[in-house]
DNA sequence: ACTGTTTTTGAGCAATCACTCAAGTTATAA
DNA sequence: TTATAACTTGAGTGATTGCTCAAAAACAGT
């Protein structure tokens, strides 16, 4: 019935966005040019076309597909430990720790967030890609509330508390340990701004003042 | 005894870097073509380049014209206030209002901060751009610490606490709200998030938990 | 082998990039 | 007025940009 069937797939689909996204993520959207793409790719222009049309669609891909390893990374930690509160401190110190081993033999590009990254790079120029990071941060953002809603009805937390604000407080710690890490700067001041931070969010703030 | 002097130049170079900064500030360093800066200094190739050489120390005069106005707004509200904490609390809010306020006519044409946009996009083949951001980084983290320092030496600190931990501590709280800011985004939840951060580091919690 | 379908190739497209430079313009001092 | 020096101009540089498409290559079923 069917007359023939084709070739296989040379790429899989999967390790291409990967790795685009982890040159998107090192160089950003617009310092990326197709030659870089097609080294890391291996793939000629044709090819990336057929598979993806466009730059910014392949952008947009590669970010999706980061999006899913950050949640993917978050959310092990966070079922690691009995409180969520435990959880996010010990995120908070993991970013730490891959941020100040980033000079040997890291896999991250950078220890920036991609989605930071990109949120402040891209404009009007590019709507589409405004509006799925956007998108993507809402994502988070509910994603975390809904962690931490969880908690205050397992009594974890106390029931007056505002989850949304809570989440609000704790990605903020987080986007600005990572943006604070890609600086120049000593590991230590990385682990002891972690640390503080984790103090402060946990109602200890002996450390600092 | 000297011969002749020149014309005057047609274009001051403090509005001119004024102008530049406000573009890149809101493009990036990649996205912003000589087109699009001809266009808003209103000058030809030529001119650029004889007055600045090229489009990478353009860019670093006009980020050393942004950091030297950073500076200024945030002295000129810390000498408002008697304690550093509360200056530093209504920088915070100060931000938060420009950052919400920024659809009716801003003159600011981006909530996030052009350091941190500038830091999270220069890559290595701009070797240059990547060290002076660190500079100007390092300038505003120690002029904060010796800020803090003045107040702990008058008392209005406790001596035993560290004002270069505090100096980062507060550092990534602006760097997070104007980051957050930058999304499409209530002007309530930054307003929240700037107050919540201030209860943080002032030592009152119940707002949050 | 042969056919049919799909993927891959890579030379090459128009447009844009950062940038140059010879010529023109404008102001000052003699 | 004239000479001189600084500034401005804008057409044009080669290189690079994102992207196209006709042809070649690689598989699967007959």
């Amino acid at each position: 019935m069917r007359p023939d069937m084709p070739r296989t797939a040379r790429h899989d689909h999967a390790v291409t966005l990967e790795r685009a996204a982890q040159l998107f993520w090192e160089k950003g959207y617009h310092a990326c040019s197709l030659k870089d793409l097609e080294s890391v790719l291996d793939m000629r222009p044709g090819s990336i076309y057929a598979a993806f049309g466009s730059k910014e669609r392949l952008f947009e891909a590669a970010l999706m597909t980061y999006y899913q390893q950050l949640v993917e990374g978050m959310t092990s930690v966070l079922e690691t430990y009995d409180g969520v509160l435990d959880g996010l401190s010990a995120y908070l110190r993991r970013l730490a720790a891959e941020a100040t081993g980033m000079g040997e033999a890291r896999s991250a590009p950078a220890s920036a967030c991609m989605l930071v990254k990109t949120l402040l790079e891209v404009t009007a120029d590019t709507p589409g890609l405004i509006h799925t990071v956007n998108q993507l941060f809402d994502r988070i953002e509910n994603d975390l509330t809904e962690v931490l809603e969880r908690a205050r009805n397992r009594g974890e937390l106390p029931p007056e508390c505002d989850c949304a604000r809570m989440a609000r407080l704790w990605q903020a710690q987080i986007i600005a340990l990572r943006t604070f890490a890609h600086r120049e700067v000593d590991v230590e001041a990385v682990e002891q701004l972690a640390e503080d931070m984790i103090g402060l969010l946990r109602g200890r703030r002996a450390s600092v003042m």
